[in-house]
DNA sequence: GCCAACGTTGGC
DNA sequence: GCCAACGTTGGC
């Protein structure tokens, strides 16, 4: 298992319309960037991400779950461009900010303060606890995922 | 809307 | 394979 954090505008893809697909989910498509990719090819069935507002917002909104392996981008023909499905899991019950989680000394090496301009990001399992707990969801709420 | 950071492209 | 030009991202 391991955890990931996926960014989007909310302008462009939001995490109302995100959940709006429900258990069906949607491809995490449109990105043109080798290192994201190359996360999204490492993902397994199963594994966690955070939803995070980028632009406008600029928190973490809630929880989700990926669905299906990396497979070719739908809305390109360049064989280059791979993305995973994702599902919405859960809200955070308090959206946690990036100016929280900058002033959080223990997050100081989160990939969202140290390569903010990667769009999909590895977050390591102390870190997803942490957050997870700034958001008010506590270690019982998430044995239940 | 600005601009810094950074990734990509293309000429040499 | 270097590096300048250019485009994009994303916080402010």
């Amino acid at each position: 298992m391991h955890y990931w954090l996926f960014k989007s505008e909310p302008y462009k893809w939001s995490w109302e319309m995100q959940k709006a697909k429900g258990e069906a989910g949607e491809e995490w498509d449109g990105v043109r960037n080798y290192q994201a990719r190359n996360y999204m090819r490492q993902m397994q069935l199963g594994d966690l991400g955070f939803f995070y507002h980028s632009n406008k917002g600029l928190e973490v909104v809630g929880i989700v779950e990926v669905c299906a392996l990396a497979h070719p981008d739908s809305t390109t023909d360049d064989p280059r461009w791979d993305c995973v499905d994702i599902k919405a899991v859960c809200d955070m019950p308090q959206p946690v900010t990036l100016k929280a989680v900058k002033a959080n000394p223990a997050l100081g090496d989160m990939s969202l303060v140290t390569s903010m301009r990667l769009s999909v990001q590895p977050v390591k399992a102390d870190e997803w606890m942490e957050v997870c707990r700034m958001g008010g969801l506590n270690g019982q709420t998430l044995k239940a995922f």
